[in-house]
RNA sequence: GCCGGCUUAGCUCAGUUGGUAGAGCACCUGAUUUGUAAUCAGGGGGUCGCGGGUUCGAUCCCUGCAGCCGGCACCA
């Protein structure tokens, strides 16, 4: 006799158990109908699960936090029941649930095309109208097994003999079709109506490229019309900040075929770049640390040393000289660091040593992973070795990720996502070292507060590390910072200090990068400010314009005072009018248009409008300059106005 | 690297069921001297990604390659 407790308190009493559909029919038909699942003592099951004993149920409708992920699920097993009716041998293997939306694998003897997903989505509305009722049912695993090996579905058959024997596996059915699935899901198709699928992809079986490849099919789904409507609308806007986009239009940069990868920076594209070097150089230098520079090209012998030809080798450019040896290109700048410590002879009292340098290095990345400034084959780390003692991992450690969180501060991003990634399969060192790298690192981590996701065997060749992983437009995150502790490197490539009983020692080092790569950095920076980079990173931070001709002498004057001044400015003189002057300038996103007409001449001012069209006024040169200075020194930490 | 798609003017894109191409914006010239997101008129501009094949003829069909786009795999 199950007495049931309702989320307001109220208990209400059964005869006989009854299903979590049968309870919200009698509470009334509304809720009856707006039901999607239940959650019965804390745990989500369909509404076609019969509740026995005593407990606590909440009807889970399109209120419920829970409800968009079931949606989803559900709209998986949809799209693979549309896809298997149309396509008969297609054969499935896993569909889960993404941030805004899912994708399902299928096993098919070609791709499908563009006109086979428009005709699945068709057949997958069709389903939907037909309001099939989904039905759980379980069996022992082995006859599960045995039931999907008999239709021909050994993908799935493969993944249930995975799960461990004694577990019953549930199977969810619509009209003819069923999977395997844990459930819960919508009661019947007719409750999924705000889906579309979006593109079609190649996705390795079980993720690994030795394996054969699937047909993925990715579609989102929401639980009303509008939701969808706005997701795509959402999607739309993004395309607008994409940074290659952008880039073409402020003209920043531009990549051609002869050099896929490597990037050509227009004049106002690299005076970001330089602000951004600018900016890094005087927080290094504040933090203790000393610039260098290490040759681009150095002999293969090097990188055969410190194991990056072994470990690296298939992302390395190699160049012959005429003279028969081999050079490698740098695609890191550790090595080129080693070589300047090891000049001399360090003592334990000079350490920590800190190399910092804005090394060019290249990297031959797989042609499929290149993507606009975000993945490039030659690129710019802001990237430091700090050369330490054991002792000192932590407290530096710590150091590095307090400088490195209050940078990103200063550009606006305060949630940035960190990981812990420790040895990969491909190494160097023994297990020994590895651990205490490893204890190290996260050692530090704690110390410095910072939460971390686990990213298992995810760390360089040489040590384990903390990413720092920055967001795009879209959503997808790239990682930029980057801090490893190498207990390998130094010893491999004979670098040692004295210590205090005038031993020899090796000296642990510190890998770390902060923007990661200046491009993808700016990349992001592009993306995070849609274009409107904050004055004090802007190409352009003002451009003075005149109304007509008489004002010709006025611009040309203050345009000249204000870059003496250190103001990133342009005249505009052309004869056009005001208005579309204004909206030039304000496309090629300029924070700070002047205008000076007869009246401002007279009085020796400049009229201001910022980019968001705000009017300031007007204003004196010097009070212009004093306004700019402060947004310079607020940098990216103001909230930008729309 | 793998799967799919795409590649026409500086940009966004149309087009030719095979007979060597067009729009808008941009650019140039002229007129206009203009007050906070587009003044008007005229003009120039393309070996239709590159190579090979089929054909009387290829931008279009076939094929190889490259680059790009979306995923996957790989990574800052």
């Amino acid at each position: 006799m199950p007495a049931i407790t309702l989320p307001d308190g109220s208990t209400r009493q059964y005869d006989e158990p009854v299903t979590v559909a049968a309870v919200a029919a009698s509470i009334g038909a509304g809720l009856a109908k707006a039901a999607l699942a239940g959650r019965v003592d804390g745990e989500l099951v369909d509404t076609s699960y019969v509740i026995a004993r005593d407990a606590r149920l909440e009807i889970v409708t399109d209120k419920d936090s829970a409800a968009l992920e079931i949606i989803r699920h559900s709209t998986a097993h949809l799209l693979a029941q549309a896809v298997q009716s149309l396509f008969p041998d297609a054969q499935v293997t896993i569909g889960p649930v993404i941030e805004d939306g899912f994708y399902y694998d299928f096993a098919y003897k070609r791709p499908f095309t563009p006109e086979d997903v428009a005709a699945i989505e068709t057949r997958m509305r069709e389903l939907a109208a037909a309001n099939l009722p989904v039905a759980r049912r379980e069996l022992p695993r082995d006859e599960a097994v045995a039931l999907f090996r008999s239709m021909g579905e050994h993908y799935k058959a493969e993944i249930i003999a995975s799960i461990p024997s004694n577990e019953p596996i549930s199977l969810y059915g619509q009209g003819e079709w069923f999977d395997l699935c844990r459930g819960p899901h919508v009661p019947a198709t007719g409750k999924l109506k705000s889906f579309k699928l979006m593109k079609v992809a190649g996705a390795y079986w079980r993720g690994d490229s030795r394996n054969e490849m699937l047909q993925r099919i990715y579609g989102t789904a929401w639980l009303h019309d509008k939701d969808l409507k706005d997701y795509l609308h959402r999607l739309e806007e993004a395309e607008k900040r994409d940074h290659r986009r952008i880039g073409r239009e402020l003209d920043l940069f531009h990549f051609q075929e002869e050099a896929p990868g490597a990037v050509f920076w227009h004049p106002k594209g690299w005076r970001v770049f330089q602000t951004l070097i600018g900016y890094m150089r005087d927080r290094q230098a504040a933090a203790g640390y000393d610039e260098v520079n290490a040759p681009e090209i150095m002999e293969s012998s090097l990188w055969q040393q410190s194991g990056h030809l072994e470990k690296f080798g298939e992302n390395m450019f190699l160049t012959k000289t005429p003279d028969e040896r081999t050079f490698a290109i740098k695609p890191m700048n550790c090595p080129g660091h080693v070589q300047i410590f090891k000049q001399g002879i360090r003592s334990y009292r000079d350490l920590p040593v800190r190399f910092a340098e804005f090394g060019k290095v290249h990297r031959y990345e797989p042609s499929g992973a290149l993507h606009g400034l975000m993945r490039v084959r030659a690129f710019t780390q802001d990237d430091a070795h700090v050369f330490i003692t054991e002792e000192q991992i932590t407290a530096e450690s710590v150091r590095m990720i307090e400088l490195l969180l209050s940078i990103y501060r200063d550009f606006g991003f305060d949630d940035v996502q960190v990981k812990f990634a420790d040895r990969p399969p491909l190494r160097v060192g023994s297990d020994e070292i590895w651990e205490r790298s490893e204890q190290a690192l996260k050692a530090a981590a704690e110390a410095a507060g910072v939460q971390c996701a686990y990213n298992p065997g995810e760390g360089a060749f040489y040590g384990p590390k903390l990413e720092f992983h920055l967001r795009d437009a879209i959503g997808r995150t790239w990682q930029c910072g980057t801090l490893q502790v190498d207990l390998n490197m130094p010893g491999r490539l004979g670098a040692y200090y004295i210590d205090e009983h005038s031993q020899k020692k090796t000296p642990v080092m510190l890998h770390r990068a902060i923007f990661g790569s200046l491009e993808r950095f700016l990349g992001i920076l592009l993306e995070h400010y849609a274009g409107r980079l904050p004055p004090w990173l802007a190409p352009t931070q003002a451009v003075v314009m005149g109304i007509t001709d008489r004002q010709h002498d006025y611009v040309a004057a203050v345009t000249e005072m204000l870059k003496n001044q250190g103001v990133r400015a342009t005249s505009d003189l052309r004869n056009e009018k005001l208005g579309f002057k204004i909206r030039e300038h304000t496309l090629q996103r300029v924070p700070y248009l002047l205008v000076a007409g007869d009246k401002e001449v007279a009085a020796n001012l400049l009229s201001v409008r910022t980019l968001s069209g705000k009017d300031l006024g007007t204003l004196t040169v010097t009070a212009f300059v004093s306004r700019l200075q402060a947004d310079v020194e607020r940098r990216g930490r103001t909230v930008l106005e729309e």
